[in-house]
Order: C-alpha cells, then structure tokens, then sequence
DNA sequence: ACTAAAATTTGACCTATATCAATGAAAGAA
DNA sequence: TTCTTTCATTGATATAGGTCAAATTTTAGT
C-alpha cells in the first residue's frame, strides 16, 4: 500500500496523513468496460485513477456518447461532484482494466482540508479539469467539424498511424462518415498527404491553421 | 475601502491579512459594453466583479458571440486563466456599468495561498466555475434547441415578461426565429399559454420536462 | 491462407437549425 | 400623437452534418 506515496497528490503528506489516509481508502480493480459511475449518481468517493484508462462521456438525447475526455494514470477523477455536492455530470467508462483508489471523500474533507499542500494539489487539479472542460466547449461549440478535424491533425497527426478512423470519429464526436469524407477533401486540396498506410503528412500546415484559428 | 471585508471570499481575513489585500489591489469602474478583457488575453490579475452585470462569451468562427455565462456580485471572475497560467478562454464585456477590484495574482499567491481559509474559498469557486461550465456543456452539445427552450421555460419562466425574446434567444445561443417557431409549437400542443402579453404560463409541465429529462 | 468480422469509402437522402427577406407589432423619441 | 427604430413572426431557402445502405478494403481468427 505504499502506492499511496507514489500519487503526486499526496506525496508531501508525513506518516501519520498516510496512515489516516490509508484508513480511508481502499484500492479496486476493474475490468475493460466497466463504469466506475454513471452520469446522475450521487457521489460517495474521491476517485484517484492508478492504472488504466478511463472514458469520461455524456449520453445525448438520441442515446449518443459524446466525449468529453479520457484519464489516463495517475490522475484524480471527476472531483466537481465531490466539491460542489451535486450527481456527477457524466459516465466514466474503462476503455482498458484499470485500478482506482477510492477515498471516503467526507472524511477526507475534514481531515485533510486543512493541509496547504492538499488544497493546493487540489486547486491545481481544479484548474486543469476547468482547462479540459474549457477546451470541451471551444472544440465543441466553437468549432465546426471540418475546423476540429484541420486541429486534430496539426495536434496529433501521428495519431492517426495508432487509432482507427472510427476511434478518431469517436474522440471528435463526429461520425466516421463526415471524418472520411473531410480527410478526402484535404487531401484533394494538397493539405495533408497519405505517405504510407495510416500515416498522414502534413503539406499545407497554413491552410489547416486557417480552419480553425 | 471596507468594502473587502464584504466579500466573502476574503471575510475571514484578519487586520494584517485585509491590508496586505489592500495593498497587492485596486478598484475600477467599467462603463456598459466594455470590456474587462478579451479571449486571448494574458492574465495579470484576478477579478473580482462588486457591480454591474458581466457577459462572458466566445466568438466563433463566423463572429458570432458563444453565450457563456453572466456574472452577477459579488464574485470571483474567470479564475482559470490565473491558476494554469494560461490565455483567457473568452470574453469579458460589462452589459450595465459595473465595478471590479483587480488583485494582482502573483502576489496573492505567494502571499495568501498558505491560508487554508482562502484555499478552501478558491476551491469552492472553482468548483463553482466547473458546474458552470458542465451545465454549458449539456446545454450547447446535449440538448437540441427544442430542449433548452423547454429547460429555460421550467426554471426559468418569470424571465419571459422580464427579457425581449432576442435576449433570451442569446442567453440560449439560438436564433430569434428559432425561439419564437418553437414557442407557437408550445402553444399550439397547449404546453404554455400566453396568459398577458409576454407572461408565459406553464399548462403541461410534464410534457416539457419530457423534452429534455 | 481462408474466412468472417470490422473498418472505410461513397452515394443518396434527411433533418435541425441558420439565414435571408418581408410584413406587422411594439416601444421610444419628437 | 406621429414617426422611427427595434422586435416578433412567418415563409422560403440554404447548409452542415447525420443516417442508411451498399461496395470495397483491411484486419483478425482459425
């Protein structure tokens, strides 16, 4: 149970906060797929993902997943419910097995909220789910399809030598169709170039900048 | 200068604490329609709205404005920009005359962040601006216009004989048209009635909330 | 290597919502 | 009150992107 250490989040605690910390938490492990919570459910825990990742999605009124971001290890999961007392806002979904930590969060609020450096950690971590959710809406909201796709490739272009065209559709949340399809259009337009299989190369950076900035 | 001990999130604060305050801040008035600042901006300080109305939105592609959020005081503003080091992710524009005191981040930080009080204070605010944000998320990318329009006549019906519809059509980031089409469709399946002029009645809630639960 | 399953591409079509334009109604200024 | 500007309504049209279906290609299992 040493892991405990290992987390950045509680690495400045002494001896005696990990002993508190380790009465309670306990440590679970999950298989691929299952749902660690649901979208509306009350929250209990303070979830600390260890291993595995971890698919955060909500459901839209057609029954859709829409994406909103994957945890990879070691990360703290989904606090807002925790901190503002309310059902969580999304499903978090394994994609891979994975292992959480599981942090009683009533008693840690009032053990451990005292300590400067928790609160900062968790200030910290605050800030950079307010980024994701931020970035959430630009690519979302701000964003057409054809711009996401021009950002996705100028971002991640090497991405698409390890994804499928239809997990690539999945984390842009546009369907595998409208993706073919704009990739066809760029590379008609001399943007990108297919050099071998899977593997895109970037000729017009400017002209896929243009889309979206 | 009292007014900071009216502020909530600094109303713990002793004597020596409400002076360093004082000193790392300074108040500013803003006339209707301008801007606290832009989408892109480097932060230097952070802002705490004590008057007047404040829009936050982004721009998208074709210029339009992205409805965000309003800020009513006393509160904390845009806080993320200051905590991850990063460019605003939107606009700032006073929609009445307002009042904002502007601390200088760099200071607070090495100053005040030792004072759990203040911690657990700026978490909460987080915490708050993260709600916000997950609520924009389900409204834009979740729910269709037919769905916002239902959830903001439920929660939110009293604003009818308050707002122009134009208003309300940019508080929900759809089209005058659009609202007005889709509130004669409402009236005509006898959801609402138009009891006066402009003074929304819910007759079926149940088949509004139907709409977007 | 052979087959079955999964992924990609392409075409035809559909739908929600925006845009544009015209008309009428309401609100505010003179 | 009358005039002017803003707002609301309605119809016609445009468009991005989704859905469905079929053909082709790739991948994986035996």
């Amino acid at each position: 149970m040493d892991r405990i250490k290992e987390i950045p989040f509680f690495s400045h605690l002494d001896d005696d906060g990990l002993k508190k910390l380790k009465e309670i938490s306990t440590i679970k492990k999950y298989n691929q797929k299952e749902i660690l919570f649901y979208e509306g459910d009350e929250p209990t825990y303070l979830h600390v993902l260890l291993d595995g990742v971890l698919r955060l999605y909500k459901t839209n009124h057609k029954g859709n997943q829409i994406f909103l971001h994957q945890f990879l290890p070691i990360s703290l999961v989904a606090e807002l419910a925790n901190f503002e007392a309310i059902a969580y806002p999304a499903t978090a979904e394994f994609i891979t097995s994975g292992e959480v930590m599981k942090i009683d969060y009533k008693s840690l609020e009032s053990d451990f909220f005292k300590n400067p450096d928790i609160s900062f950690q968790i200030i910290r971590s605050l800030a950079g789910k307010l980024k994701i959710m931020s970035e959430v809406i630009t690519n979302e909201i701000v964003l057409t399809s054809e711009a996401k796709i021009a950002k996705f490739i100028v971002e991640n272009h090497e991405l698409f030598e390890k994804l499928k065209n239809t997990q690539i559709a999945s984390l842009l949340n546009i369907t595998p169709e409208t993706l073919s399809r704009t990739l066809t259009k760029f590379k008609n337009k001399n943007m990108i170039i297919e050099d071998e299989k899977y593997k895109i190369l970037i000729q017009n950076e400017e002209a896929l900048l243009s889309l979206y900035l």
